[in-house]
DNA sequence: CTGAAAGCGCTTACAG
DNA sequence: CTGAAAGCGCTTACAG
């Protein structure tokens, strides 16, 4: 590795002092145009660059955000929104002259990695990625006062910042989208057995709309099969398909339970937007690559990214403030699988 | 934001110099076990962490890694591989003490925010994802004798690390595959417009399988569908089956291609599995969704992203080395796609 | 085995 | 407007 230049060879090669170059890098004091001038084209001259670890050192601010990733984020995110929130954060991390420190979770063990980045005073703040519920140690940080942002879990943890998409609307929508095009009985799979704040919201925006449309739920609409990736939307499809009174239309909680619902329904050669509406919580891929294409719900992943970003480098810029809470609304996108009826 | 405790207050606390602080710390020094416990205590009682940056600073290390993804990496990794190949990257930079920064490039610029990182001497060491082909910042770092490797760009390029996919070994695979359950006119589609090497390798894979298998290639057969994300597929799909002696079988030759293809397969309910052959290279949740699940060639990416860590961070610890070349192969996966005949 | 001191590459009061 | 100097929190020869 060559030996790269420091402010010092630029004092030199402009005949100041290094402080003076200083005041010219950071614009931090007037100096003369004549200096000035020296300053800019010796650092031109010598392709100087100043160290950003060094400026860390002394001005105490590294300009590096972490972001916590859980290791198996089952909750709103799916693998599928994973890139579009890391471009959300990525995109206002470097416009605002951050960068961004990933930080997967190993294990399922107490000890949060995430600490050490802070422990060890690398980060400036912090992005936190729906840490698990029994997760307290991100208590150390508030007590701290340090800049940290919740992403994804309507925790209620009144003094954190949080951001998150508006689970309880994201239910509601797609369930008055179902009643707008004439369906009465609809049915409604829970995602992750309810263990999660978001599963439960979003089946509380499904009552919620019943309840604004005045019809009283049967109970037996709303299945929360047991918990495991695989089956369980089929699980609850073939549950739902049983009743004496069979529901017109269904709506998969989440894009693990649309997979499952979806296979289940196609092996039963159920004619899904003819005879049987469908709506998934979560858009994804899978939703498009399908015939008929799925209606969903979608989580506006990039913009809880950006916003989390912001909210962070905010209260690294400006200091602590009161804990705000950004939440965001779910977009509804119709497609072909929510037939009227 | 609350004061943290230095080495400093550690060294008052144990009544020793800072140094000696140190040499425990690091392991560098032997330290009588006396002085060891009391040192040891010390940092214990004030939940003392060494500062990261004042540690760089001292050491010229910054353990920081920093990976740059292209904005459209339409190449051989698609949104779905990312992840996989980010939990590769991060699994082994994490177990060698090591972070990970993340740097998307932003625009079609030929400044190339990567090399901000490496100029302000942020990072030790660089992985460089899909550089673009007229992309020669990276040379810069080449005499500069800094660490970086590239991924996934078979690039002709002597003097760097790379790890890649052997993309012609997958074209084979897909291809030789396909002659063991009968097939002799096998269509291929060639992604990107041949745009990219990995593209033409895949070709070059089909055509090599055709030669060991002493069948002369009906050129007809091999598409190469003018580029743009939409529609190749179909387009190349539509060639292939108008022609006067159709192919029984047809590859994919990316995920993008799969896609579009299958889409218009099913539009003209061709019947895949039954009357088509087809299978995919890049494997993708998609291969899974549909029905017939699709047999695929899939890229190793896991893989790719630990190999390339660790090339990365062994020439960060152990020097300049020769520059290395890491070519994985690709896994064939069979399902339901590939019909014998 | 341990301490004092220089140095890593910057920033920032403080003088002048 | 500019320079000299202290300081950021560590590590590491160098003495002893």
């Amino acid at each position: 590795m060559i030996r790269k230049t420091t402010i010092k060879d630029v004092a030199k090669e402009a005949g100041v002092s290094i402080g003076t170059v200083s005041y010219v890098i950071n614009n931090s004091a007037p100096v003369s145009a004549d200096t000035q001038k020296k300053i800019v084209s010796a650092i031109k001259k010598l392709g100087y660059h100043p160290s950003s670890i060094a400026q860390g050192m002394a001005k105490r601010r590294t300009n590096l955000i972490g972001l916590a990733v859980p290791q198996n984020h089952i909750g709103a995110f799916s693998d599928y929104m994973m890139l579009d929130l890391l471009r959300g954060i990525a995109d206002v991390v470097t416009s605002r002259k951050f960068h961004l420190i990933l930080d997967f979770q190993e294990n399922e063990k107490n000890n949060c990695s995430y600490m050490e980045m802070y422990n060890s005073k690398t980060i400036d703040g912090m992005i936190l990625m729906s840490p698990r519920r029994f997760d307290r140690n991100f208590e150390k940080l508030i007590d701290a006062q340090f800049p940290f942002v919740i992403l994804n879990s309507s925790i209620q943890q009144p003094s954190c910042c949080c951001v998150d998409v508006d689970n309880v609307h994201c239910g509601y929508l797609a369930t008055k989208h179902l009643f707008e095009l004439g369906h009465r009985r609809i049915g409604f799979i829970a995602p992750d057995d309810l263990q999660y704040y978001f599963s439960f919201d979003r089946m509380e925006g499904y009552r919620r709309a019943y309840l604004e449309a005045g019809i009283a739920i049967d109970e037996d609409l709303v299945q929360v099969p047991p918990k495991g990736k695989m089956g369980a939307g089929a699980f609850a499809v073939n549950k739902l398909l049983g009743l004496a009174e069979p529901p017109t239309a269904i709506i998969a909680g989440s894009h693990c339970i649309l997979e499952s619902a979806l296979t289940e329904l196609k092996r039963r050669e159920i004619g899904i937007g003819k005879d049987l509406g469908l709506i998934g919580i979560d858009n994804s891929p899978l939703c498009t690559w399908v015939k008929p294409q799925i209606d969903a719900v979608a989580i506006p992943v990039y913009e809880i990214g950006k916003e989390a970003a912001e909210m962070v480098i905010d209260q690294i810029e400006k200091g602590p403030s009161s804990p705000r809470r950004i939440i965001l609304p779910g977009v509804l996108i119709k497609r072909e699988s929510a037939v009227s009826v």
